[in-house]
RNA sequence: GGCGACGUAGCCAAGUGGCAAGGCAGAGGUCUGCAAAACCUCCAUCCCCAGUUCGAUUCUGGGCGUCGCCUCCA
């Protein structure tokens, strides 16, 4: 089986391959802090767990290096209007991002560099461009020098000549050789000491410019050549463009050899979410409103692929949120189930399908709605099955390696019920001799106070069953 | 203006040159003390128009619509 994964540098899908065999050098665009992720940052950045993932379910040792962007233009207005440092500033931001990413159940990345503490490596670098020519100083700021970079635009595809010259910047403002030049390093501000936001450099005092740290700091940590470097479609002009050059310029190597990018989540207009269009939704906002945020894990990442977009509603955050109860459910059932001596094969081969067929979507490009589509789909045949006891051994053990398999990926069944509060079971125990009275009235009131504590409760053949429930 | 993507059921969506996955919602059943869960059944002429083809939702062209990027952005 091989892995092809769609390489925005080739506009195709190209079959996975590392520089060394058996391990993945990845670096993902994380978070600027100066404000709560919004599910649109969320959505990237599980779609960097799955990739990362995915690489280890297929037997590679993944390095995975997310950035953390904690100097920036927008943490410097917002740290100056509330009389702080930079650092005090974004850290209560810092402090949620890791908050939001636990309660996603995304595996931490190997590194979370900052910006803020690889300024020496940045520095290094720009000094390395002004030597050879591929950026100049300008009334202290320095660029980078486009015209000196010709392959410049091969990533996004777009040409240089087409763009819209000065279409956002006052053309006027900066000293720049041309307006498309970007900066590398501002010179200091005089607010910016106060906020803690200036360094001493060869070239001037000053602050890196906003791209320059993604080059540096996967430099420190992969090395000059990284396997895969992933982010949102919304990086990819100019900040993955300007990366390629700066890290390119330096190094005179390739710099990443697979560009993932993953695509918007809209909001339930359609449009894009963005936090500078204001409307945004947080982690905290969904789970106000009562959704499981392993539900919105679910939704973010098994409902759509990740190259289409997304639109986030209450329906669809709903209609995820069943999804995971019942695989959960269904994986609760195998768990429980006990099986006979029984010929199980018809069984045993649709299980051995789907577990290829769910390796075969996740191995083409991630594609883990369609993956999740078969596992529903045997869902519904292996529930049936242990419906009228047409389940043996073997079947339950591939059944339980089939919910391994898709929980690598969606992470929602493993170390769920941590086991039966005593009260619980006294209270189910009491019901059960309720019922054996047939003492209905007392039975289902106590139905009624657990459910009230967020306990459900199913009666089956193989006896009461619990779960929490909301 | 330049570049690009998308349009599949009430909703979210996968997909293919040959009878259109899956989930949610809905309807009807089976089971159950009642429920729940589970299972069964039902629920789509794939935006429109041409063309290529034995055959198009899939390929090509045109149209309509939605959205993204074009130096804040995941």
């Amino acid at each position: 089986m091989t892995l092809r994964l769609h390489n925005t540098l080739t506009a195709a899908k190209d079959v996975f391959e590392p520089i060394e065999a058996g391990r993945a050098g990845m670096y993902t665009c994380g978070p600027t802090v100066w404000n709560y992720a919004h599910a649109g940052n969320l959505r990237a950045f599980l779609v960097y767990d799955l990739v990362r993932r995915h690489l280890q379910v297929s037997g590679y040792d993944v390095t995975h290096v997310m950035n953390l962007t904690d100097i920036d233009d927008r943490i410097l207005d917002q740290a100056m209007h509330a009389g702080v440092t930079i650092g005090e500033y974004v850290k209560p931001y810092v402090a949620a991002f890791f908050e939001d990413m636990g309660a996603l159940r995304a595996q931490p990345a190997t590194h979370y560099p900052r910006a803020t503490e690889h300024i020496p490596e940045m520095v290094e670098m720009i000094t390395e461009l002004i030597e050879n020519q591929h950026a100049y100083v300008a009334d202290g700021d320095v660029y980078f020098r486009i015209a000196s970079f010709p392959t410049y635009g091969a990533l996004s595809h777009l040409d240089r000549g087409g763009l819209r010259a000065g279409a956002r910047i006052a053309a006027d403002k900066y000293d720049k050789e041309s307006v498309s030049d970007f900066a590398l390093w501002k010179k200091a501000q005089p607010m910016d000491d106060k906020l803690g936001a200036a360094w001493d450099a060869p070239f001037g005092r000053g602050r890196p410019g906003w791209h320059i740290e993604c080059s540096a700091m996967s430099k420190r940590y992969l090395g000059e050549t990284l396997d895969i470097h992933a982010g949102g479609v919304d990086l990819m002009f100019p900040h993955h463009e300007n990366e390629i050059a700066q890290s390119e310029a330096a190094n005179h190597k390739q710099f990443a050899r697979f560009w993932l990018h993953s695509e918007h989540l809209a909001d339930a207009t359609g449009e894009k979410m963005s936090k500078s269009a204001g409307g945004f939704t947080t982690l905290r906002d969904l789970s106000d409103a009562g959704h499981d945020p392993v539900a919105v894990r679910f939704f973010l990442l098994a409902s759509a692929h990740y190259r289409t977009r997304l639109r986030l509603s209450t329906e669809a955050l709903h209609a995820a949120s069943e999804q995971v109860r019942r695989l959960r459910e269904f994986a609760d059932r195998v768990r429980r189930s006990a099986p006979g001596p029984i010929d199980d094969d018809d069984l045993l081969r649709r299980i051995g399908e789907v577990r290829a067929g769910y390796r075969e979507a996740l191995d083409d490009d991630l594609n883990l709605p369609q993956g999740v589509g078969l596992v529903f789909e045997l869902a519904r045949e292996a529930n049936a099955a242990m419906d009228s006891g047409r389940i043996g051994e073997r079947g339950r053990d591939a059944l339980l390696q089939l919910i391994d398999d898709f929980d690598a990926h969606l992470d929602i069944v493993r170390s769920e019920e941590p086991g039966l509060a005593q009260e619980v079971e006294r209270l189910i125990a009491e019901r059960e001799a309720a019922r054996k009275g047939h003492d209905f009235g007392r039975a289902d009131q106590i139905r009624e106070e657990l459910r009230d504590k967020g306990i459900a409760l199913e009666d089956s053949q193989d006896g009461v069953r619990w779960r929490r429930a909301r």
